[in-house]
RNA sequence: GGCGCGGUGGCAGAGUGGUUAUGCAGCGGAUUGCAAAUCCGUGUACACCGGUUCGACUCCGGUCCGUGCCUCCA
């Protein structure tokens, strides 16, 4: 059995994994705010983290998938006020899109999905753990976690106190105690949604979520906490400092998570995707244009931890790629696939999730099919269909995904005469004729293949 | 300014101290009336300059370029 490698920011280097009970291997993934559609750089992380739980549960009989949703936050407010639409209304309807968005891309639910809002509770119960540690203090409606009361602060970003404080750009509240002091807990006006606390009404900063969620459902400490690379800093080490520093653990941010792990960015045709540019890309909207599989795979084209370049071209090789593994699959349509994940695959997808040499190594299986015996076919077949529903991908009918299988097409019956004219022409030795029809059927979006059990044809594009 | 990452053949993208993935595109061939699909063959690339080494694209130092975070952000 392959081992897991992963690369932990912790450590800054690549890690054997050792989970803590190899009976529940337990992960979180810092979830989406829900105040509108996830675009691509979302769906990267959501099929990073999708892909990670999926290895998981090659390797372990139990793996606890928790990603949570963000539906309280001061974007959302900001959208409800904006809209005129009321917050749950708002969240609710994002969460949904998110979901089925998500579900395009071959992203399982996770195992667990919690919500902010259904954690204040846990929040409170957290920041007044952290109050009466001396580690968090109440001002002017205010909670502040007091980050000099941390020793460890900065041991996942790397950066000493110093440097935060050099590198601050923002204006210092009053009522910290430090510039570095970062907010647990804010005081709600009126016509903001709150809840009530011994500081006041309020609502929680955006932090403690996460800190909270995890103790709620995975308890402390579980084994890989995993996001996008830009929330190491402030959002998972100001995680650690409340989940360590709530529960004793002063100087042991392992205490919280033993394994982090981070996805790099998308550019847009090489460039950084903003709004300001007006290059962001709505997986809601690609999945109009492509099919949700070809998205997966080209989102996990590159190493998870290096940047990549979201292109027309990259959608169009990957389309390619897929393409020609179903072709496979279609010609191993009457073999009898023997499933076994093949060690090649395995191990690459175990060496820090490579999915560029994984996908490598199955391309090249693929290519063995054509002089393969019959044995060899059953195992081919088996490699291509379990590797690719680890990887997330080639679970559909390759008739299906070739677009063989359009005798329900509308135009079946005019496609069918065509060929049959064409046929004709071909017998009777009038190629221009023939040849006349077959670029007919191909503006049709048809193309043609004469092959030894005559002629078949396929929708394309 | 601080911390970090990266520069690989036309493009995409792994990897390794010495046998130089993989895909797409290209080129040549087989097959085909022509196509399509498939198959076979074909490309010694690793930013620059030093150093270590029997040997470096891979290790070390420097240079240039690009890029992320330091503020909401996947």
């Amino acid at each position: 059995m392959a081992k897991l490698k992963l690369h932990n920011t912790l450590h800054s280097k690549k890690e054997d994994f050792t989970p803590i009970n190899p009976n529940d291997v337990r992960v979180y993934a810092c979830g989406p705010t829900v105040y509108n559609y996830a675009h691509i750089g979302n769906g990267r992380m959501a099929v990073v983290c999708d892909l990670l739980a999926r290895i998981l549960k090659e390797l372990y009989p139990k793996v606890t998938y928790v990603s949570n949703i963000t539906d309280i936050d001061d974007k959302i407010i900001a959208a409800a006020k904006e809209t005129g639409e009321p917050i749950d209304s708002i969240t609710n309807k994002y969460t949904d899109i998110y979901n089925e968005d998500m579900a395009a891309l071959g992203v399982a639910i996770p195992d667990i999905q919690p919500r902010a809002t259904q954690h204040i509770p846990d929040m409170i119960k957290q920041i007044e753990a952290l109050i009466e540690k001396g580690h968090a203090y109440a001002a002017e409606g205010h909670v502040l976690y007091n980050v000099p009361s941390y020793e460890a602060y900065g041991a996942l970003s790397g950066r000493s106190r110093d440097e935060q404080i050099a590198g601050a750009r923002v204006d210092v509240a009053p009522y910290k105690k430090d510039p570095a002091d970062f907010v647990l807990w804010k005081p709600s006006t009126d016509d903001q949604p709150g809840w009530d606390s011994s500081w006041g009404r309020g609502r929680p900063g955006w932090h403690i979520e996460c800190s909270a969620m995890t103790e709620a459902t995975l308890g402390f400490p579980f084994d890989i906490h995993a996001g996008g690379s830009d929330l190491k800093f402030p959002h998972h080490e100001n995680e650690i400092a409340q989940a360590c520093g709530a529960h004793g653990h002063e100087n042991a941010p392992e205490e919280y998570a033993r394994v982090w792990v981070h996805n790099g960015f998308v550019v847009v045709e090489d460039e950084k995707m903003s709004k300001s540019i007006g290059n962001v890309q709505l997986v809601h909207d690609l999945i109009k244009d492509h099919k949700g599989e070809v998205l997966r795979l080209a989102l996990l084209s590159a190493h998870y931890r290096q940047p990549l370049n979201w292109t027309a071209n990259l959608i169009e090789q990957t389309q390619n790629t897929l393409d020609r593994l179903y072709r496979t699959l279609k010609d191993l349509k009457d073999v009898e696939a023997e499933k076994n994940i093949p060690a090649s695959v395995m191990d690459a997808l175990c060496d820090d999730m490579n999915t560029p040499a994984a996908l490598a190594a199955l391309i090249e299986i693929a290519g063995n099919a054509a002089k393969a015996d019959e044995s060899e076919k059953k195992k081919i077949k088996g490699a291509l269909l379990s590797s690719g529903a680890v990887i997330g991908i080639l679970q559909e009918d390759p008739d299906k995904w070739l677009g063989y299988d359009s005798a329900s097409s509308e135009d079946a019956e005019e496609i069918e005469s065509l060929i049959a004219q064409r046929k004709e022409a071909r017998e009777n030795k009038d190629f221009a004729k023939a040849d006349e029809i077959r670029n007919k059927l191909h503006s049709m979006k048809i193309e043609i293949e004469d092959t030894a059990e005559g002629t078949i044809w396929r929708k394309i594009g």
